[in-house]
DNA sequence: CGAAGTGTTGAAGCAAATCAATTTTCGTGG
DNA sequence: CCACGAAAATTGATTTGCTTCAACACTTCG
């Protein structure tokens, strides 16, 4: 089974075999983690970087409020945590969302790692890709209305999920709760319900068995003001779709 | 007068002075811009990147429907567009607010600074600290009511721009119209308006002459729920407030 | 001095929140 | 495999924060 991280970087850098098994020896030290899990709290600052291999995870944050906001989906090959190993500490936490692998890599590999350039800017560009997703989500809560939004993030997990090989022709796993979905763009959890409804009526997304169904891609991206290649994960070539088989529920370990 | 890029890295970054020396002479190509012009639109790749050295700029990006969406605020020391020197293709747009001096370092300067370990760990540093407050201000959006989204961007840019010297002790330059804190925050100009009032009624900040009155910054900060390290600009030590001198309003280019 | 840009006010309408009740699905142990 | 309890999804009624539209005032600058 390739490894997702590698395949991510190869859509934005140029690495080398050595580069490849460098980061493929960084990756071994993996770790089941069960589903609703928080793999790192806010204020922490973890001797280890964690990567996504298998699952899905996000990044939130809480209000004084009470309130959650969540950042960021992370899927394999996504880093959770890169930062620390530079800026210190924790703004944030991270939590699985299905049973998950998890890589955990020292803060001396890391290091060692970042000192090499081609590798260096290999991460840094992952870094900026995060960084790009995060200003797409920043127009979408601010310019889009509720249904857009909720459609806007369905066709990023289908970009995103391609470019690893983890989405299927018509759609992908998706183990969210609308409670979930409702913290992540902002809206109660009744009106998520509500936008959802009118998302099937108009066949553009259908939700069930925690798995998204997109019966028209195309569709379902003009409807939310969708722009692929403003997540900068072409510039080698597009992923082929649905190479199948994987799923984003931790199955195997190997 | 200090370069404020540097003093920006000193908070995140151990320098040396041969460091210093090579971004002293990366920023020396420095041009005037006026208020409310594009530095970059979407979609270029511009053969420099450029840094804010006085002036106020912000990032923003157009929806398909006409709204704007501003992403950012860049004040001086902030680069804009490091990232298209990895990435390629800006996604995003940069314009001044104000009458700016704006640097211009060839794309192979960069290269040649991140080369060096020491520079490419500030660089990163300053990339990880725009991704932060990215992060905030999606919180900002998603948790928190339109009264107290604007109380936090005007907490964060006092931390900023103190960061920098460029804060006095009750306020600092702000030259932004209405309109475009109302695409900062994502309301109509109606209703930042209506903001405005009930934010001075409770004495919490005051508008006017192109600048911001803040009264007592603590009861701003708990109002707009604000924790000034999850910018990460302290990890050194605070700057000093109130270096007085420096305007956001560009008036020397020596 | 006049015009354009910016800020202010009021009234009506709408998207989404809130509260509360009910149904469906899921996970677990018997 | 079924029964049970808990979690998640669904529905309806009411309230509210914000938008929209439209008019008007102030300020800044050529």
């Amino acid at each position: 089974m390739p490894n997702p991280l590698i395949v991510k970087l190869e859509h934005g850098a140029r690495l080398t075999d050595g580069d490849r098994r460098a980061l493929e020896d960084a990756s071994r030290n993996r770790r089941r983690v069960a589903a609703r899990e928080d793999l790192i709290v806010e204020g922490e600052a973890p001797d280890d970087v964690h990567l996504i291999i298998e699952g899905l995870a996000c990044r939130y944050k809480m209000t004084s409020g009470g309130g959650r906001q969540i950042m960021a989906y992370l899927v394999p090959g996504d880093f959770c945590d890169l930062h620390v190993a530079i800026l210190g500490e924790m703004d944030h936490a991270i939590a699985t969302l299905s049973d998950s692998v998890v890589v955990h890599i020292p803060r001396a590999t890391i290091e060692d790692l970042v000192s090499q350039l081609r590798i260096n800017r290999a991460l840094w560009w992952a870094t900026l890709v995060d960084e790009a997703i995060l200003r797409e989500w920043l127009v979408n809560m601010g310019q889009r209305s509720a249904d857009q939004r909720l459609a806007h993030l369905f066709c990023e997990l289908l970009v995103r999920l391609r470019t690893v090989g983890l989405a299927e022709e018509d759609g992908y796993d998706w183990p969210v709760t609308q409670e979930e979905l409702a913290d992540t763009i902002g809206v109660s959890t009744v009106h998520v319900n509500r936008i959802l409804q009118t998302l099937r009526e108009q066949g553009l997304i259908e939700l069930s068995h925690r798995r998204v169904r997109i019966p028209d891609a195309d569709r379902l991206m003009a409807f939310a003001d969708f722009t692929p290649n403003s997540l900068h994960l072409d510039s080698r070539r597009r992923a082929p779709a649905g190479a199948g088989g994987l799923s984003l529920q931790a199955e195997s370990l190997h």
